[in-house]
DNA sequence: GCAATGACTGGTA
DNA sequence: TTACCAGCCATTG
């Protein structure tokens, strides 16, 4: 059964992309610059944030895409709302404000 | 092949 | 704390 509901076939670094995104644990997360940083440790090289971000707004749907936030620890712009509701009801640290992640606590690395 | 785009980042105000 | 600016780089049209 097709895995992604858009476009015919995701990019290598796409894929890698989805596949480390599916390896953070509830109530954790990583933000844009870790998942491109860490991409080159599992053999993958190039691209920066914004191709972590293209990735998962492509193809993110079937991956716990709401565990990957920005360096300020604000979700994905656009899906702010869902994120948190979701991040909340797997006990990730947040800030006192509920606004936003709290990562000096909840940052996740490989 | 070239120009525009984007679920970003870090620095400065 | 938020707001704006310039840089970044693969992907897309």
């Amino acid at each position: 059964m097709p895995a992604e509901p858009l476009a015919g076939l995701p990019t290598p670094y796409a894929e890698a992309v989805l596949d480390l995104v599916a390896r953070i644990p509830p109530g954790r997360v990583m933000t844009y610059g870790d998942v491109a940083a860490a991409l080159p440790a599992l053999g993958i090289v190039g691209g920066g944030p914004r191709q972590v971000g293209s990735a998962l707004a492509q193809w993110g749907g079937g991956v716990p895409w709401h565990r990957v936030i920005r360096s300020d620890g604000r979700p994905a712009s656009g899906h702010e709302i869902e994120a948190l509701a979701r991040l909340r009801a797997e006990a990730t640290p947040l800030r006192a404000a509920g606004d936003r992640v709290d990562l000096p606590h909840a940052r996740w690395t490989p």
